[in-house]
DNA sequence: TATTAATTGCAAATGATTTGCATTAGCATA
DNA sequence: TATGCTAATGCAAATCATTTGCAATTAATA
């Protein structure tokens, strides 16, 4: 009821509204970022889109996600070194969990950000637009793994 | 990986102990990545190397860089998105504030991230090893060059 | 439906990083 | 101190993620 209410723009209005097509790659695009919940990169996504469209290519995929990132529909991760991660932009401000063994990222509400993001900026004068925290280490599944499998450690 | 040396061991005797030869390469190396006292990329410390050593090639510089992150001699960062920056490891804990638009470093301790590794780490059943807070914004001197130039900011 | 410029697909280009291989040079030891 | 083994280096070529040029396609609109 209230929820429409709360609705911000779709991702299709955002799009028209800056004057971009709404083009079926897009479409697709926005719909599996938005399907997988979690935080894909380019390739997983291509590959996604190839199912669906399988004459998609991967500039396209490249392009539109540069084109979301810019709107402010999807945000850009660079959680480990090889490649990029991208998630569609939800309201709630999250950060990130990750566990080095098997990759699985889990996101948490970190209020203090917004405390953070006040103290330090003052003390540095700078105007902080953006706070991300990571953190990383093994999750509980990956630790009782290792403890029955590798009793030693590397 | 060598966990023996959490003492204050330099860098020569890590490198001994863990059977990698000391070279001239990688003397300098960490030599100037000691110097720099910052956040140096690939590039920057080989352009620096090169001015001691005109010989050294990239790939020398990108595979101690990697042997030095192995050995825990320095911290790899992924400030922006075009690559590496890496840092002496100092025992200290900070974090990082970048300014977006001259790209400026600052560190900055951060002594509440401790207990955000306990809370979090408990609440979601991970061991966590590592947390890394960064913030981006606008650096003071960048805010008021943006003011004088642009008076209205349509 | 015709027009027109934005978007796409493809292939080739790029930039950062890695790797294969022949040569050089640490370092153990004789 | 000289010798031999092997790790480390320099170079060029390879790789990986991402970007770009361009001709063909297609969405928006009139």
């Amino acid at each position: 009821m209230v929820e429409i209410m709360k609705q911000k723009a779709g991702p299709r209005k955002i799009l028209s509204i800056s004057s971009q097509r709404i083009t079926a790659q897009r479409t697709l695009l926005l719909e599996l970022l938005r399907k997988s919940g979690g935080h894909l990169d380019a390739d997983e996504l291509y590959q996604r889109a190839r199912k669906k469209n399988s004459r998609i290519s991967l500039s396209t995929v490249y392009r539109n996600l540069q084109l979301f990132k810019k709107l402010g529909l999807v945000e850009e991760h660079h959680f480990d070194e090889e490649h990029h991660h991208y998630e569609v932009k939800s309201g709630a401000e999250h950060q990130h969990l990750l566990c080095i063994n098997c990759g699985k990222v889990v996101e948490f509400a970190c209020p203090v950000s917004r405390k953070f993001r006040e103290d330090i900026g003052k003390k540095y004068g700078f105007d902080i637009t953006n706070v991300e925290v990571r953190m990383t280490g093994l999750c509980s599944s990956c630790r009782s793994k290792r403890n029955e499998t590798s009793p030693d450690r590397s």
